[in-house]
DNA sequence: CTGTTAGCGCTTTCAA
DNA sequence: TTGAAAGCGCTAACAG
């Protein structure tokens, strides 16, 4: 029913081999042959049975994509960002999500992409070592994002720098009780940010010779009902915080709405920073820490490729540099005080 | 280096074709030599190549998702909804972004799912009829989300219905100039949301009486800037609308922040209707729409893994019924007046 | 219940 | 520059 390489060859007045050069663009095909094949397979509409190639010649042209979510926003935008680039260069995507805990474990337990990929493709989970080995275990080439590991392609920021730089931004404005809103340090899913963010944060005040305060660290979760409720706790408090220091924008709003909710203004009475810049940031007149996210996803894409369309020896390359993509502070109202009126 | 069906065959002291029924579960296997075979497998940590089951076989064990985006609410839940439904039915998902109206010409063209899918799902699209035809030319079950058409397998809810009952509530308030905040119905990507929300603000409206006033019609394109924008125009009218109806909740977000900036309290002066129930709604106290997002993916996949494990005789089933799944609406501050006081 | 034997539709030597 | 032929690692009759 659907044409076959037979076929193709049949029409072309070739052998299938010839199709197969011909069609794969190789060289040693005259010109001619070529355009006859060509002219057939389209006659024909033929292409190639994707399975039939990948048996025969153990390339699989497809990557694992592996994330811990698919909808929040910055795994979003790596999914399109990695799609984008992986079908410009005739790799199919298969997306590997792992939702919970649970589904977390029975992917490192089974690795569903074993004998199906090429390469795979890790976004920001933390990983131990057992996971690690069990990617190794693939003896494939593995680009991380968001996370750096010896011996493995990666591409990412500085979430130190970047967190402390926000913090430094309200300390120099004056801010001295800043609350920080976290991820979960212990979270289930183990996202590297959170980690990093808090220490930012602390290097931050500590170069101004403050001491961390437990009260002024609360979990948010990374979700704006997580954000809500440590900022309430942090309203609370004998002495509030002036600044709130959210480790991701949606917490970010969190705040912002409880601080709208208490009468307060943000930025006015109590200032927020968000991280990120989420397209809602602007909406929220929210300042936070602008990371590439697209831009981190199509460098590792990049060099995932470029790793597997050259060398064979697959099995992680020190050489390879941990890419570290430049963060930017955008600052909006609810840093601004008085005149920048947000909402 | 891995170990294939030989080595286990040989370990386990069968010949292939055991080895093959014993680790597919087929019946007429002696449970003696299941053991024996599962445990070779397992020893040797053997997995079946995907590829050379695929080609010897002809099924491929993996479905192709199209959505028009990634990075929305809508798309990412069905994403994540239908992988977990298919990892656990143990099939792959290719997923396939459409981005623009080039991707889209460009995935439509290509068909780049050509003989590797056993199914395809869609999410949300107007579809031509050439692009129809694309779809049935694989000679694969088509699921549809959120659209409708003879012969294809589809679930979704009634946007008209869902939409009149939205605006139905509104003008049970008293409202009679209600602003419509649509998507664009020429959009290139070709929703099918806007045309059914539009037709129930519409058929509400006739109900009671009122006119269609272009005015009170602008286009939101399903974004937070769009419908803030909308809004704007609409506050600076002679005679603003008392009421707001926008057909996602993105845009809903923008109205009530430029409600707001107006110096006006959303729900007060003017209410604010939303559609999706996204999770920020409820932070934004918006009254929406809910829709059952994951039970019209999850609907759609399991009937369409059904039918690829059911007949062979795949080229459409105009008995397949197209399920549509109740909204619900959901009332918050931004409909109810000065007492539900929001922000 | 189990083994033998053809393929599945390509890619890739190797020869010509 | 082209063709013949041997697989790639499975599944699916068919026999027994």
């Amino acid at each position: 029913m659907v044409a076959s390489i037979e076929d193709v060859a049949r029409r072309a007045g070739v052998s299938i081999a010839t199709v197969s050069r011909a069609l794969r663009g190789l060289p040693d095909v005259a010109a001619g042959t070529r355009d006859r094949v060509l002219t057939a397979a389209n006659e024909l509409n033929y292409v190639a049975s994707p399975f039939a190639a990948r048996l025969a010649s153990g390339r699989t042209a497809t990557i694992g994509l592996v994330v811990p979510f698919v909808n929040r926003w910055f795994f979003a935008e790596v999914i399109a960002t990695v799609e984008a680039e992986l079908r410009q260069a005739g790799f199919d995507l298969l997306l590997y999500n792992l939702g919970d805990e649970d589904g977390r474990r029975r992917f490192f337990d089974e690795m569903p992409m074993r004998k199906r990929v090429d390469g795979v493709l890790v976004a920001s989970l933390v990983l131990e070592d057992a996971e690690f080995d069990a990617l190794t275990a693939l003896h494939r080439p593995v680009g991380l994002l968001g996370i750096e590991r010896e011996g493995f392609l990666s591409a990412g920021i500085d979430d130190v720098a970047a967190a402390r730089a926000a913090v430094d931004h309200l300390v120099s404005l004056g801010h001295r009780r800043i609350g920080l809103i976290g991820g979960d340090t212990d979270d289930p899913m183990r996202f590297t940010p959170p980690l990093h963010r808090r220490d930012g944060y602390r290097h931050s005040l500590a170069a101004v010779g403050v001491e961390p305060d437990p009260d002024l660290e609360r979990l948010g979760y990374f979700t704006v009902e997580g954000g809500r409720s440590a900022t309430r706790s942090f309203l609370e408090l004998p002495d509030r915080p002036t600044a709130i220091f959210a480790e991701s924008d949606e917490m970010a709003y969190g705040a912002i709405r409880e601080i709208y909710r208490s009468g307060l203004v943000p930025g006015e009475e109590v200032a927020v920073m968000g991280f990120d810049d989420q397209p809602f940031a602007e909406l929220m007149d929210l300042s936070t820490v602008r990371q590439p996210v697209g831009v981190q996803a199509q460098d590792v894409t990049t060099r995932l490729l470029a790793r597997i369309a050259g060398a064979d020896d697959d099995d992680g390359d020190p050489r390879d540099p941990a890419v570290v993509l430049p963060t930017e502070l955008v600052l909006r109202a609810s840093t601004q005080g008085p005149d920048g009126a947000s909402s």
